[in-house]
DNA sequence: CATGAATCGGATGTTCCGCTTCCGGTCAGG
DNA sequence: CCTGACCGGAAGCGGAACATCCGATTCATG
């Protein structure tokens, strides 16, 4: 593959996902284009359609996650933390798109796949860290996963903007009624 | 006025009213009257176009939750739980519309002075929850008016989901870092 | 009950927007 | 210098949503 081909590919991967994480899943083809000072042509050349793109923006970023999350989870640290690390660690990237894309039928079934290694790593930390007493008992598993896909995949999400760091502290337990 | 156009009008604000608020401001009209169980001429009977709709919803929503604001300002309670069930009073109602119309040129002087009045009312609420400790205080007004936004106006929210109650409960001071 | 005016219903017309294609021009690499 | 891969963006295409229009229907009144 020539040089300039394989630096427009990156260009548009970054952009991509920059726009994705900003605005949401509605990002058009030509915004992302453009984004990366490209014409359309060259996208359409480097990914057949739409949804490959997204599959493989998807694809990458679960990967990331589960990667990431399985390395935190191998330290020697309360449950907590690696819950912490792992949702600062979410914030900003893309995931509004890949919830979208999770829920509905089109979705690969590696994509599906991911998602399920996904749910199974975040379900097994929220676990213990109830069990071990660092996050609060008196919601499921699932509903903390439904809280952080929320929180996290909302576009324009931050590592360290508010609504991350009060959510946080609201899902350690406490004296709260 | 004939008494069934009024029922009509009826039909469509409260259907309106239930599918923004459950699927957001992107709903079309033609789901509006569906869910009315008429047809898309008698929407347009009531309303002119889209935004005449959409604004009415607005106004109203915003006039009652100024009201309410007002009623539960003047009782004999802690700025906190003041705070509390305004929030919990959001919670369900279309105000993702009202945002998404608020910010945008075409919202009418109307909607943007009920807007300011809500949002000076809310700052004040917050400031003097502040004051008297029961809400932390490493967070502006203007970030928890933003936090509230996001988690009262995301499609779907309730009042008692568990994210309303985390994020509560986040905002609360306390010893966390 | 009869009448006609108000109201309804939804097929239709129109516009807009984003995805995708296509091909002439350009440029990297040998 | 030459060639084939690569780029750019104008144009084609399709779907979706808004808004209109008019025949059918329903309410209210004498």
């Amino acid at each position: 593959m020539r040089a300039d081909a394989r630096r427009n590919r990156e260009r548009i991967i970054t952009s991509a996902l920059d726009l994705f994480a900003k605005y949401g899943p509605g990002v058009s083809m030509e915004d992302i284009a453009q984004a990366a000072g490209l014409g359309v042509g060259t996208l359409y050349r480097h990914f057949p359609d739409r949804l490959a793109l997204v599959t493989d923006l998807a694809n990458s970023a679960l990967a990331d996650l589960r990667d990431h999350a399985r390395a935190q989870a191998a330290e020697d640290i309360s449950r907590w933390e690696v819950l912490v690390r792992v949702v600062r660690h979410c914030a900003g990237r893309p995931f509004a798109l890949i919830t979208s894309l999770a829920g509905t039928p089109p979705a690969t079934p590696g994509t599906q796949e991911l998602v399920r290694e996904v749910n199974a790593l975040l379900a097994e930390i929220i676990e213990k860290a109830q069990d071990e007493g660092t996050l609060r008992r008196d919601i499921t598993p699932e509903q903390v996963v439904g809280l952080l896909n929320v929180v996290v995949c909302r576009p324009g999400a931050q590592p360290d903007d508010p609504l991350t760091t009060v959510m946080l502290d609201g899902l350690k337990p406490g004296g709260r009624r």
